[in-house]
This record gives structure tokens, C-alpha cells and sequence, in this order.
DNA sequence: CGGCTCGATAGGTTATGACTATGGCTGGTT
DNA sequence: AACCAGCCATAGTCATAACCTATCGAGCCG
């Protein structure tokens, strides 16, 4: 069986007239013709009876002809239901951020985002690398934005931006009346890392690996604000990236921030999604807008 | 779009296996994987995410799944409905009868078609002989028993049985003493009939056609059972088709029934129904048990 | 009777779906 | 590091299904 011989169905049924039907389903008359038959033959019942000068519906071809309508009916609905989905950038996205991303670039791309992508519905997350990077491969999330390098099997990566890090102090502290602080400025500092398994605690031991610095093993943050909070009560310093010191996370409430001298260290966000997915094009319109938003408020 | 993609359709969605799907499909893999990749074209959205080792589902996709799932039920729900209705000797069939015949046939064989014909829900219809074949042609109804001969046009009839005609006379009558009637003996009598329409009028005429009798104009009956009554109360003489005057039909009640001499003037009971008609199965069995019924009880 | 309408049939062409063989990518194994 | 196995996509070929035009034949009508 088929939709087609249902639609050729439906149109006699509704025209009784097999010259007609077959216009209205831009066919020739035979075709039409032979096809009913072979609709009623594959069914083993007779649909209409071919009375001169009038068509019918037997008593089994009324029984089929609703249900004929409706499977047509929802057969529509699957092509409008795809015609709707067509717009690549519709529909939902779920993105996941890592925790040290997240909080701190959304508001700056949230705006150019809802302009540019309105009818893309974001489904926000937040999950560290390795969490972010399973559940993006298990098809949970479409896209991730994250701090490079991550593996790439089976990944597209694309570049967002470079971010530099920063040093927070406590505002009595000696560094906090330099005007720039060097790598080896840190030296002998005591310094508060986040918990394993954020990428930023790594990036921080990587960047003051050549010098002799000691963690503060009795206490590991959660979170970045968390660790804000340390360094304002005098626990020791840390290095933040320079987007959770803009706007509302500045200095302040007895934390100074400080910038590096150059070379300024810096780790690279980027985004990853499956090579594979089939949301590449407003993923592709995600990425422009972090870029560009990025590359101006920079 | 086709009721056999969305099989394929289905099929992958529930093994997420290329392979699996066709195997379960009965095609090869190259033919489910073409012509999936066909339906997403025709629909002009991807459906599926091939990643490697792993086939999932996209947003789309499963939006458009359960559809596709309700299509094929309703499909199937189609052709097992077919199937039930395959057994020509099952459901509805409409079936009239003329006044004289209807009421005196039908207790004689309803035994015999509920056994023979079980699954046949028989709707019964009464109808004088014009009424009747108009409404045969126009579908009402889909076989009728009547009086031969009709204009077979685009007919099918089959004799049933020949009824005898027998005479009804008031008890107190001449006519009511003598073993058997001959037709000349009804010479002078006065003549009850049926009311226009009813074709036993016109075969009451017709049988009386060579002799002189007068017809009572005063009266002229909507229904044996009144004809029957205006005898008794002596109005008159009258004509009853032999079935009228079996069981509890018979002599009694003032009434006299009295048989003819040879030869015996009768009519020919047939029935008739379209011969485009989609239900000659049926009909020939009702045909069928009516007529092994009045052989065996004539 | 002849012409008309309408569905069925016949014959030929095209399009579709199916097959086998093969290629390419990925991931695990030796 | 090289190889192999699994899995989906591609290529090429073929059978069949669907379509067309032309024509037939039955009923209807003037």
C-alpha cells in the first residue's frame, strides 16, 4: 500500500468520478484506474462499485475512506511539521558552557544573540571539560564552549576568542599597588585554585609552573566567585580570566585585580561540536556572533 | 513521501543501525540508507545524525517520529479492517422486499439464513416494485425480492419461486363450499384490490383479464391484511398470493381461502440487484436459502 | 441508430527502488 | 604504527511499478 493510492482513493471518493479524480490528481484516467484496482486487490475487498454513469462506496470503502483521510491528514502534517523545522537557525540549540565561561560571557553575547538568532531557542548549560565533552559526543548537547586545546576525534573546533588571565589580590596586598604584575612577581605567593577537574585550575598551575609558588591544599573552590571570595579575605591570591573581572566582578569589596605585564598570559576559548551534527549552520551563527561580539568589546 | 519510508524510518529510529534497520526491513543496507537519505531530502531536513558507531536521532527527527509511528498503525489498522471485511458472507446487507411478499416470506426463511448465513447482518427494507428498483439503483439498498418481470437494465434477477394465487371469499360465499375455484366461476364478483402501486393489482387484473368483474371503487386496500378484513366484513372477493394464507394467514375469521383449479394462475418470485453490486456473494446465498426453503416447503 | 460519456484494457516508456560491489572513515587490535 | 573490522555512503546495473496515449466496449440519450 501506499500514500499516493490513498490520495487516488480519497479523490474518488470524494468526486466519484474516476475522469475527475484522476484530473484532480494530475494523472491519466487509466492510471488512476488501474491503481484503485490494484489498491482493492492488494486489500482483497472491493472499495467501489462501478455502477454506468455512477461511482459508489461499498460498505467497506465507507469504513476505509476515514481512516484514509486521516493517515493523509497526518501525512501533511509530517511535511509541514519539516517545512517549519527547515530554518536552520529555529528551533532549539542546547549549548553547554564550562563553568568558568558561562556566567561571564553570556551576558555580553546574550543581546547580540536573541538580535541575530531570534528564532533560535538557546538551551543553556554548564559542565565541566570532561562532562561537557561526553555528553556533546553522546548527543545530550549540540555545542560546547570551552577553553582549548581539547581531543578532536570525531569534533569540529572552531577559535572564539583569547583570554587573558588575570591576577586578583587582596587590596592590602604589596602587588596590588603595582601598576602591571610579572609571572615572577607571584613567586612565594600563596595560591587558591578552583577543584580538579576545572580546566582554569590547570591553566593557572600551567602558567606559574616555572615559578615557585605553594597551594593552599585546606581549601579549594567551587566556583570562581567562591574563590573571589578567598582571595578578599586574605587566603592568598589567584589568577582570574579576564572576563570574570569585567563589569559587576571587578575590583572591589577588598579585592584588587591586577593585569600582566607582557607577555600576557592567556588561555583560548573556542567552541566543539560533533563533525557530524546537523546543526551546523546555527552553530556556525552561535560562533559568529561569541567572535564578533568578542573581537569588539575586547 | 511513502508509507515505506517511514517503515525504514521507524526502523531506524529503533535499532539506530543502519544494518539492523534494513535487516529488519527485508532490503539491503545501500537501499534503506538511499532512500532514507531521500525522505530527509524530500522533507528538507536531516532526520538522523550519522555519527560514527552511533546513529541518533535529531531534534526533527524526533518530532517527526511518533507521526510516522501513528501513519503506520493507521496503515495497518486499514488493511485488517480489509481483512475482516474480506469474508464476503459477513456484514451489512440491505435487502426490500415488496409489501405482499416481505411479511408472509420472511418468517419461512429467517430460520434458515441465521444458520446459513451467520456473520451477515441482513437490514430488511419494504418497498412497492417502482420505489424499490429506485432505490436498488441508486445504492440504498442492495438486493430486492419482488414480482418478475422488471426492466433489467443494468439488473441481475434470478427466479426464487412461482406462488400460486388463491381466492379469498367470505365465509357465507357460494364459492366457499366448492373444492376448488375455477377462474370463470369468479365471473360477477365484485373485486377488492390493493391500492395503486402494489403490483398484486395489477396480477389480480391481469388474472381476471378474460372474465367480467367489477371492481369495488369505493375501497381499495393499503395492505392484504386490510383486503383480508374488507373480505370477511363481505365487501367482496379477492386474489391472495398463497404464502398470504399460510399459518396463522389461513381460512378462519370469516374468511374462506379457496385454491384454483388447474391451471393455476401465479407469479413468478425473483430477486434482482445491481450487476455492478460488490456483494453477489451474499446475495447468491440469500438466494440460495430462500430458494432450498420454498422447494422444501411448497 | 449514431454519437457521447465513462471506465477498462493494451502497449510502450520512464522512473523508482532494489541489488551487488566497493569505497572511505573510524576505532580497536596486534 | 600498521592492520583489520564495522559501518555508512557511493556507483553501476536491473526489474518492476507507475505512467502515458490510444483504443475498446458498455450504457445512455437524442
Amino acid at each position: 500500500m501506499n500514500l499516493r493510492d490513498l490520495r487516488y482513493f480519497v479523490a474518488l471518493a470524494e468526486s466519484r468520478h474516476f475522469g475527475k479524480a484522476a484530473e484532480r490528481c494530475f494523472v491519466s484516467q487509466p492510471t488512476l484506474s488501474a491503481q484503485i484496482k490494484k489498491l482493492e486487490n492488494y486489500l482483497g475487498v472491493q472499495l467501489l462499485e462501478r455502477q454506468p454513469r455512477k461511482v459508489t462506496l461499498t460498505e467497506t470503502g465507507q469504513k476505509i475512506l476515514p481512516l484514509a483521510r486521516r493517515i493523509l491528514q497526518e501525512s501533511d502534517e509530517i511535511v509541514s511539521l519539516a517545512r517549519n523545522e527547515h530554518d536552520p537557525l529555529s528551533g532549539k540549540l542546547k549549548v553547554a558552557f564550562i563553568p568558568t565561561i558561562g556566567p561571564y560571557l553570556l551576558p555580553l553575547v546574550a543581546r547580540k544573540l536573541r538580535k541575530q538568532l531570534p528564532r533560535l531557542k538557546l538551551m543553556l548549560y554548564e559542565y565541566q571539560t570532561q562532562s561537557l565533552l561526553e555528553r556533546l559526543r553522546a548527543g545530550e548537547v549540540e555545542l560546547g564552549v570551552l577553553a582549548l586545546p581539547v581531543p578532536m576525534d570525531g569534533l569540529e573546533v572552531r577559535e572564539l576568542y583569547d583570554e587573558a588571565f588575570t591576577v586578583a589580590v587582596p587590596n592590602q596586598h604589596t602587588l596590588a599597588k603595582k601598576p602591571h604584575v610579572k609571572i615572577d612577581d607571584l613567586t612565594g605567593e600563596t595560591l587558591l585554585l578552583l577543584e580538579d577537574g576545572h580546566c582554569l585550575r590547570d591553566q593557572a598551575l600551567d602558567v606559574c609552573s616555572m615559578i615557585d609558588v605553594k597551594e593552599n591544599d585546606d581549601y579549594r573552590a567551587t566556583s570562581l566567585e567562591t574563590l573571589r571570595q578567598m582571595v578578599a579575605a586574605g587566603l592568598g591570591i589567584t589568577l582570574l580570566p579576564e572576563l570574570a573581572t569585567r563589569g559587576p566582578f571587578g575590583s572591589g569589596h577588598g579585592l584588587a585585580v591586577k593585569s600582566f605585564a607582557k607577555p600576557v598570559p592567556s588561555r583560548t576559548v573556542g567552541a566543539v561540536w560533533r563533525r557530524s551534527s546537523a546543526r551546523s549552520e546555527a552553530i556556525n551563527a552561535v560562533c559568529d556572533a561569541i567572535r564578533t561580539t568578542m573581537s569588539e568589546k575586547s
